[in-house]
DNA sequence: CGTCTTTTTGATCCGCATCAAAAGGAGTGG
DNA sequence: CCACTCCTTTTGATGCGGATCAAAAAGACG
């Protein structure tokens, strides 16, 4: 299987899906142009590693398309996953020359890269990508509390709920549709992969998307397909408050 | 009982304890002059808490002395600290002016505020600040993500060894002690603050705390004064590689 | 149709939570 | 100095949630 995702439509940043959400969001069009010069596309299969913890990484990028996670493995085995990297997240740290987890592709997956010295050279120049790189890491750090408190107070069924709200509020808002009608998308995870990213093992994992369906809180049509009837219902399973917070 | 943590012994930034690591560390000189003019100090006691979240929060601030915790609280009661904040962290968010969290003064503390308009201001036109508040908070973000692996995958003792290996590493380095001899250190947090860090029980905290000292691993004399004779023995006990990462 | 991977389901076990109570320690007042 | 209360910590007994081990079922693909 090969993966035709080199196919980008146009490598202009003018035309670029994750303009205004990524690391140059707030470039104007001068820097831009120093950034295309830098820049370059990279692609990666489903599974395949794209840097391993303590790699030498002499590059940042941005996910254009796909989805890769960020994790971290002890030496027995145990891993589990710290960030889930959707389009418009950036990978990679300034400063550091080391990678300090493991980068994977879940699906198919296109990087803007930078080389991380001229990346550097420039963030020092332009306060607008050092200004929106620090808004988006305080954005990952309030999304990494978020996911201590799932990690380590609430049960697998909360866990799976908070997991399935997650999905569920970002494929939404990716495609700009409103919360409150029922919401359908597709799991891009294998069961394994959300085992990893909530601390539990796969078997957890599938009884408890099993008890949910079972319920009625989530309808399946085979193992990937979801449709939330009552996203209120699947708040209130996750044990987070339906009414507060982002809906209102 | 009456704190006496506003002796401050000068209010001058030159002489300040945390002059160096804080986020006003990349300062120069007239820059501090600036920060003077809108910094003032507050105190609280231990047991108090700071802000509450969801409360509107108008000043940002440094941790001068004492120690902080951030946490999350689900509606049912159940909590999750989510930092822990050491002399020198920085509290609050540049851009939002509600408390995410709950900060709670765990010891008598000492922070510099800054009212959140004019430190923001300043931010937008002194590059040294928000390029160290970048630095901060990247490193904020590896130790969150560090945090999700002990929530996440490691067992209560385990969980127990880890929190004392960083405490007693901080504690090292803050006083610039090696860390290759016996580690001495009074354990900051009471049972239910860790078990509030470790998404544990106290009972279970409690109980894990006598299993290490009874094998060796730790000496206690009284409740809260430490001795790690062997760090090295104390990180395998954490399931981490004694001698990768921050030792060599 | 057969092989390989992913997912589900079943049976059993163990680690940690829970409930309960005793044991320290610190501060207060007689 | 002791008796008292209040708070933190330890220890004990029991039960449950999720891990583990095992195998069947369901897709995916050649």
């Amino acid at each position: 299987m090969i993966s035709d995702t080199l196919q980008i439509s146009s490598h202009e940043c003018d035309s670029c899906p994750i303009r205004h959400r990524a690391v140059c969001a707030r470039c104007e069009a001068d820097e831009l142009e120093v950034l295309e010069q830098i820049k370059y596309y990279r692609s990666y299969e489903a599974g395949q590693t794209i840097v391993w913890s303590g790699d030498r990484m002499d590059f940042v990028a941005s996910v254009v398309s796909g989805i890769a996670t960020l994790s971290q493995a002890m030496e027995d085995g145990r891993t589990q996953m710290v960030g889930l990297l959707l389009p418009s997240d950036f990978v990679g740290r300034p400063g550091r020359d080391q990678a300090a987890y493991d980068v994977v592709a879940t699906t198919d997956l296109v990087m803007c890269c930078f080389r991380r010295k001229p990346f550097e050279e420039m963030m020092s120049k332009t306060p607008h990508i050092a200004e929106r790189l620090l808004e988006m890491t305080l954005d990952e750090l309030d999304a990494a509390r978020e996911w201590m408190l799932v990690l380590g107070r609430k049960t697998a069924r909360e866990k799976i709920a908070s997991l399935l709200a997650i999905i569920a509020r970002r494929d939404a808002t990716l495609r700009q549709n409103k919360l409150n009608g029922p919401l359908v998308f597709d799991l891009p995870l294998t069961r394994e992969a959300m085992a990893d990213y909530l601390g539990l093992t796969l078997e957890t994992v599938s009884r408890q998307i099993s008890a949910l369906k079972r319920d009625g809180v989530i309808v399946l049509e085979g193992k990937r397909h979801v449709t939330v009837p009552d996203l209120g219902r699947l708040l209130e399973e996750a044990g987070d408050d339906a009414d507060g917070g982002m809906l209102v």
